[in-house]
DNA sequence: CGATACAGTTTGGTATACCAGTACGGTATC
DNA sequence: GATACCGTACTGGTATACCAAACTGTATCG
C-alpha cells in the first residue's frame, strides 16, 4: 500500500482518537518529522482530510477541524434526509437476505462492551443500512456524516443504558425494514436521528468546560469570512 | 489567487465544457505543460476534482469522470432527499426578504435565452433556495450534485420550450415557498427533480450515438473492482 | 512605558530531480 | 505468421530545494 494512504489512515485515526485535539493548528513541517514521511505525501493526506472536513484551512495553514455544535446539528438534518430517503429505498430494492445480514450483524454486536464498539458498531449499522438503498451516494453520504461526528458521538454511548437504548432503537428499525413498512422505518430511523442528536447535543453542553480542561475546544460555528481583530496568534495550546 | 486555484478553475471549466471528454485519460505531465504549471499544483488540482467526482482515478492514472446514468440517477435520487428536507427547513426558516430575493433572481433570467444559462440560473435557483435552510452541509451537497450533474443538463434544457417549462415550476416552487406551505413546496421540488432527471435520462438514451460520436462515452456504471479483459490501452483519441 | 520598525525565522506554494513499476513496441524465435 | 520476450519510454509516487509572504521577537525611538 502506498505510503500516502497510509499517513492518510494514520493522520485519520490520530484525529478521530484525538490525539490529535479539535482546533489544534497543523503544519506540513510538523506532520512531516512526526509521521516520517515528506511533504508530498503529507499535504496530499491533508487535502483528502480537508475534504472529509477533519481539517480545514485556517489562514495559509491548517488546523484540525474544532468540534462544532453547528455543524454536529446541521449534520444531524442532512442525516435525516438522506437516512430516510435511503430507508425508504432500502425496503423497495434490499433482498431479505440483506436485510438478515444486518439485523445479524446487530444481534452479534449485541453487548457493546465499550463506548468505542458502541460509535463503532453504530456507523456500521447506520452505512450498512444505507448501502442496502443500493445508491453508492447516500451511502458515502452517510459514511461522511458518520465520520465527521465520530469524535463526538462516544458521549452519547458512554453509559450502558445509552448503548442499550441505542441498539433497541436500530432493532426496531431493522424490523420495520424486514416488514416491509417504509412509513414506519422511515420514521423511527427520523426520530432515533433526531433523539441521538439532542442527546448528544446536552452531553456537549454539559461536558464543555471539563473538555476544555482536556484541550478539546468546542465552538458554536464556522468561523466566518472575517477574522476577529488583534493579530491572530498561534494558539497557546 | 494562488496558482493552484486557478489551474483547478481552469482545468474544471475545462471539463464541464466537455473540452476535456467524459472517460478521457489524463496525465499530470500532460497536463503539466498543457496548462504550464508544474506537477505540484497539477496534483492538487487533480484531488479536488477527485473529491468533486469530476476527474477519478484509473488504475494508476486518471480520468475525466465518465457520464455514468447509474450515477445520474443517484444523483437525482440525492438530490430529491437533501432538496426536499432543506425547503421544509427553508419555509421554517428563511425570511421573506429572503425568499423574494429568490424570486426576483428568478424573475432576471425569465428569458433564459440559451442552454448555458439556462443550466446556470437552474443550478442557482436549487443552490441558492438550498441555503435559505440555514444549514451549509444541505446547501453544498445540493451544488455538489449540480456540479456532477452540469455536463448533462444542459441536455435538457435545450429547447425553449423546456426552459420555459423548468421556469414555471420554479415559479411555483418559490410561489409555495412564500405561502409558507411546506408540504407543498417539498412535493412540488421532489416532482420536479424527479421530472428534469426522466426527460434527461429519456435524452441521454435518445442521444447516445450522437454523443458517442463525439467523442462522449456514456456508461452505465461505475468501472467496478474488475478490469475487462485484454490489454487495457491507452484511449486511442 | 508604549508603540513601532525591522530582521530573522517559519510557513505554505512551487518547481524539479529521482525512483520503481508498468505499458508499449520491436525483435527474435518457433 | 503468431507469440514470447526484452529493452525503452513513460507513469505516478516521493523527496527536496527554493521562493515569497507572514509571523515572531527584539531593539529602538518617542
Amino acid at each position: 500500500m502506498s505510503q500516502t494512504v497510509q499517513l492518510y489512515d494514520r493522520l485519520r485515526a490520530a484525529i478521530l482518537a484525538l490525539d490529535l485535539a479539535p482546533g489544534e493548528r497543523l503544519t506540513e513541517r510538523g506532520l512531516e518529522s512526526e509521521f516520517e514521511a515528506s511533504r508530498t505525501p503529507v499535504r496530499a493526506a491533508l487535502m483528502r482530510l480537508d475534504s472529509e472536513g477533519l481539517v480545514q484551512r485556517e489562514g495559509r495553514g491548517w488546523i484540525v477541524s474544532p468540534i462544532d455544535t453547528v455543524e454536529i446539528g446541521a449534520l444531524a438534518e442532512l442525516r435525516e434526509a438522506v437516512e430516510s430517503a435511503a430507508i425508504r429505498l432500502s425496503v423497495e430494492r434490499a433482498s431479505d437476505a440483506d436485510v438478515q445480514a444486518i439485523a445479524a450483524l446487530l444481534d452479534a454486536t449485541r453487548p457493546a462492551r465499550d463506548e468505542e464498539q458502541g460509535v463503532r458498531a453504530g456507523g456500521d449499522f447506520h452505512v450498512e443500512l444505507s448501502r442496502l438503498s443500493g445508491n453508492a451516494l447516500l451511502a458515502d453520504a452517510v459514511r461522511n456524516a458518520m465520520t465527521r461526528l465520530a469524535r463526538t458521538r462516544w458521549l452519547e454511548v458512554r453509559t450502558a443504558e445509552a448503548r442499550e437504548q441505542a441498539w433497541r432503537e436500530h432493532r426496531e428499525i431493522i424490523e420495520a425494514v424486514a416488514a416491509r413498512d417504509a412509513e414506519r422505518a422511515s420514521a423511527l430511523i427520523a426520530s432515533h436521528i433526531r433523539g441521538t442528536n439532542e442527546r448528544l447535543l446536552a452531553f456537549l453542553a454539559a461536558e464543555r468546560q471539563r473538555l476544555r480542561g482536556h484541550g478539546v475546544a468546542i465552538v458554536q460555528a464556522h468561523t466566518g469570512g472575517s477574522q476577529p481583530s488583534g493579530r491572530p496568534r498561534r494558539m497557546p495550546q
